[in-house]
DNA sequence: ACCCAGGGTCATA
DNA sequence: TATGACCATGGG
């Protein structure tokens, strides 16, 4: 049983899934712009698609905002391809790359504050309140907590939330509950998902851990 | 064969 | 505000 106060729950949490993991450096991409791109790639869809995509961009020396809003709109759908909603994700590429580009680039919108860079993101049609904060945390280092279905479900589990919350109510919470660092956010939601993917499956499970009653195959 | 994956938009009530 | 339809490939 996990007792105590909510913002020492989640102290603990994030202690248990990290002793079993260890750290995860994310996000797994080589620059900001591709952590941009891979956030709206990876709208519900699996990594492991997205990286034939991002490879394909890669191939093509394509992975820029220039080259993407250049680029033949049904060429860059079929490199886009693997990672599943292509024609979609085509136009929301675009649709970010230009603004990106309108606005003056990763140095320009880095220099905004986050409040006024979140809701520029949110601006682009195609980047909703996930992808944007992936881009906050993974790509402009801004201390945001990101909310996903595996933190919904994870906390649900643990009867820590209802599991019902709007987004920006259960972003307030980890937000007020945790230190704000974004070292620590970082960390957080990459150990969120690698537990939900792979290690709650095939690592056993601790005794006192909190996780057990969080693990799908508890 | 079936289910879901690191969501978001749009139409409808 | 709150559902439902839609997008689409790939792995279990």
């Amino acid at each position: 049983m996990v007792t105590g106060s909510r913002a020492r729950r989640l102290q603990w949490v994030f202690e248990c899934l990290y002793a079993r993991n260890g750290p995860q450096h994310w996000w797994p991409a080589q620059t900001p712009f591709e952590v941009m791109v891979g956030a709206v790639l990876t709208q519900n869809t699996a990594w492991i698609n997205v990286e034939k995509a991002i490879f394909n961009l890669k191939q093509a020396g394509s992975l820029s905002a220039p080259a993407i809003v250049e680029s033949d709109f049904d060429l860059l759908a079929g490199w886009l391809k693997p990672s599943g909603y292509f024609n979609i994700k085509a136009r929301r590429l675009r649709n970010f790359c230009q603004w990106y580009l309108q606005q003056g680039g990763y140095e320009v919108l880095n220099s905004w504050d986050t409040h006024t860079l979140r809701h520029g993101l949110l601006s682009v049609n195609g980047v909703g309140a996930e992808t944007a904060d992936d881009m906050l945390l993974y790509a402009f280092e801004r201390p945001v907590f990101v909310i996903d279905a595996y933190t919904r479900r994870l906390f649900s589990r643990l009867g820590m939330v209802s599991g019902d919350e709007g987004y920006e109510h259960l972003r307030a919470m980890f937000e007020a509950e945790l230190p704000v660092d974004v070292g620590l956010f970082n960390e957080y939601h990459a150990q969120i998902v690698i537990h939900a993917k792979d290690y709650c499956k095939t690592k056993p499970l601790c005794e006192h851990c909190p996780l057990v009653s969080g693990c799908v195959n508890a």
